[in-house]
DNA sequence: AAGTAAACCAACCGCAGCGTT
DNA sequence: CAACGCTGCGGTTGGTTTACT
């Protein structure tokens, strides 16, 4: 039996999302959280009927639902409106972050997003693509592209790079599991890519992360009444993004770190590979403040006493080190296709 | 100024994995 | 244990913008 498709085909907008489709999938999060896509489409209409009556009202076009089927709504609030997202340029340090960390896992972004928690999958994978593939393909056909051979021409397909994958994942989700008796819940602005958040299992509780939504909805409201010319589709994009970074002002403070911090791309690259940072710049005061609960664990974890994994110490002090570079030196030297030794 | 190429990025598609029944 | 349903992931596409001629 063929598997039956995620929503009906028949009725589905598909393309650009409206501001208006936008606020009705914030608002509809605002109130139940994410996750249970699949009834997102269906229920956006009680959402309007009941939350948002007042804040609506004279939008009576809106009260049809989102015509989207599960799966665009998943996607649009991953990549899109879910908050805490930093758009724009990415920094020195994320560059490199991604650039190892694609060495180390492959083409797996959803774990390199992880390492990134403002930064979505998608994007990171948009970013490779158009940037850094080229950047490093450049310069491997350079004269002194073999600097790099560690990088892309030894992508680990090896058990060592699985089984670095499964412990980390294992020991994260160890230590999860271990302060979930302090922290019940999971904060919802994380990235619910974790199975065992389940919103709907204990009541969603709105937080304060939250609030940003709303103020991303009365932007995006702001935005769709001076934009409500039959031009407003048009400038969709342009009015989600700019909700989208107001929405980080609200939730942390470093919306505009990354274009400020930015270098210019070549000298960003020249010390992309050689990556012994002699100083602690690499990694942002911005950066360490932000960390998600996600990454919080992840600091945790590598102050946990598991001396057994080193590699994956290593990794994570590179990640979030908190000024030492030992960590940094260590990871750089050691040779990715011989760590299977550690394990 | 107009045409074309390149770059960018939001969104779609199909598959895989996991949980539930 | 198998079938089913849902979600997440990675590859890809196509529309838009920008740069170049």
């Amino acid at each position: 039996m063929g598997r039956p498709p995620c929503c009906d085909k028949v009725g589905v907008k598909k393309g650009p999302w409206t501001p208006e489709e936008d606020i009705i999938l914030v608002s509809y999060i605002q109130e139940h959280g994410p996750g249970n896509w699949r009834s997102v489409p269906t229920n956006t209409e009680l959402v309007l009927l009941t939350g948002l009556y007042s804040l609506l009202t004279g939008f009576t076009h809106w009260f049809s639902g989102l015509l989207r089927c599960s799966k665009s709504c998943r996607l649009r609030w991953t990549n899109y409106l879910r908050p805490g997202i930093k758009r724009g340029n990415f920094t020195d340090h994320e560059e490199k972050m991604i650039v190892h960390l694609q060495a180390l896992l492959g083409n797996r972004w959803a774990a390199i997003a992880s390492y990134l928690p403002q930064r979505t999958d998608n994007d990171i994978k948009n970013y490779w693509n158009t940037h850094l593939k080229k950047k490093l393909s450049k310069l491997n056909s350079g004269p002194d592209g073999q600097k790099q051979d560690g990088f892309l021409s030894s992508q680990p397909k090896g058990q060592w790079e699985r089984r670095l994958q499964t412990d980390i994942h294992m020991a994260k989700q160890a230590l999860c599991e271990a302060l979930s008796l302090d922290k019940p819940t999971q904060l919802p602005d994380s990235k619910p890519s974790n199975s065992s958040y389940h919103p709907f299992t204990k009541p969603y509780q709105a937080s304060s992360t939250y609030a940003s939504s709303a103020d991303n909805i009365a932007r995006l409201l702001e935005n769709w009444k001076k934009n409500s010319s039959p031009k407003s589709a048009q400038t969709n994009s342009e009015t989600t993004q700019n909700s989208s970074n107001n929405n980080l002002g609200a939730t942390g403070s470093s919306s505009s770190e990354g274009a400020q911090s930015a270098t210019t791309p070549d000298q960003a690259f020249d010390s992309l590979l050689s990556f012994n940072s002699s100083t602690s710049e690499s990694v942002s005061v911005d950066e360490t403040a932000n960390l998600t609960p996600e990454t919080s664990l992840f600091q945790d974890e590598s102050k946990s006493n598991m001396e057994t994994q080193v590699p994956l110490q290593l990794i994570e002090k590179w990640l979030f080190d908190d000024g030492t570079t030992q960590g940094q030196d260590d990871l750089i030297n050691m040779p990715l296709e011989d760590n299977a030794v550690f394990f």
